[in-house]
DNA sequence: TGAATTATTATGTCTATACATAAAATGAGG
DNA sequence: CCTCATTTTATGTATAGACATAATAATTCA
């Protein structure tokens, strides 16, 4: 007989109606009630699989008049920042970390305004290289502000690299990520990535990869 | 009195803990049974803050084990890719659309080995520049697979950019992007985006945005 | 001792029911 | 015909209770 269905089969079957055009952009699509019937489910369930689908990009509900189809899909994208090591190592690559500098001391002023730090706000700043196979596969440039991050003035970065130490230490950041692309000159090409840090205890960080084409 | 939990709460309280390290990353967090008669909510209104939480990606859940929070944060990211007439408008400039060249036939060998096609696929062929203030902004490129969207063969690109058409005309496609700078050259500093269709009625899409720094 | 079996436990999911809420549809006055 | 109040309706959320599932812990047996 036809197995039960749970909200991962009704999700399936409502995203593949709509792949199919059979519900297209924009349509209005059937209620949840009736979704529940359809399926053999209580409307809880249907509930869940609507608005994981919404969630997720692909419809658009609003109270009293349903849920349709929504008109631009594919908007939004997610994708994952690893860290450096894993990211080499996946590729079969033998990892290697090399500290260059570190310096602490006070923000230069186009950082201050940029994060709206004072102007005596202490940080600690570092460059280092990440290796693929011995050949230069990132530079990396982080200012840490030693007043949301106090153990950073301490910690040891000539092994283990800035990126997994904070990962460790540091509980969340709310991060904004910018991407652009300047005109690479020989040693500036740039992602440019600029994590704000969240208020309470949280760090701010900017980092700038440079990335040496491959 | 205090007012009623709803997950939401429960969520934003956890997700506040989480961050103020009151529960720092790896711990493990109390159960959803613990956790409700703390809230003061049913599990189930737990259950739903700890799901979105882990979908969120902020913590990790296990069956019996529990729910630890994850070590690496912020390792996701999501951004929306706006239309760009809809990201020209929104800086306040006039945004302008032009079709530069538009063409019949089949697909260059990178191109089919690159998305596994037929050697005789037809795709139309289109090259179109994005204006700010009469100023270049962004040159599409832009492949469409003519199996995939038939009716792409006869729409006017002229006026509408393609991919506000395809926008309205295609139910979904399955994308995958992919970022990468290559130092640049006058005319060809890219994003590169691939869009590889979904098995049946989708679209296979392949677009290089060359963005004019500004 | 070690491997296989069973119990325990936290999360995963579904259900029926109830009430809340936002927005559209309706209807009453003016 | 317009405006405002009222009703209707689809979704949003909470709940208790039940069973499923996966993974660990405990136990049994060879």
């Amino acid at each position: 007989m036809s197995e039960k269905f749970g909200f991962r089969d009704v999700k399936r079957d409502v995203f593949r109606r709509i792949r199919s055009n059979e519900w297209g952009p924009g349509s209005l699509l059937p209620g949840e009630v009736e979704l529940a019937t359809l399926f053999g489910c209580a409307r809880a369930t249907v509930n869940r699989a609507m608005q994981e689908l919404s969630d997720d990009g692909i419809i658009e509900r609003r109270r009293k008049g349903g849920s349709r189809v929504k008109l631009a899909p594919i908007r939004q994208v997610t994708f994952e920042i690893p860290l450096v090591r894993v990211e080499v190592e996946a590729r079969g690559a033998e990892y290697r970390y090399k500290l260059i500098a570190s310096t602490v001391g006070k923000a230069p002023k186009w950082l201050q305004s940029r994060l709206g730090l004072d102007a005596d706000t202490r940080l600690r700043h570092l460059e280092c290289l990440h290796l693929a196979n011995r050949k230069p596969y990132q530079f990396e440039n982080r200012w840490i502000n030693l007043a949301a991050v106090p153990r950073a003035e301490e910690a040891n970065f000539s092994v283990t690299g800035p990126n997994e130490w904070l990962v460790s230490e540091v509980p969340y950041t709310n991060a904004e990520v910018r991407f652009s692309a300047t005109a690479a000159d020989a040693k500036t090409s740039e992602h440019l990535k600029t994590h704000v840090g969240e208020p309470l205890f949280l760090a701010e960080r900017t980092t700038w990869l440079n990335e040496v084409p491959v």
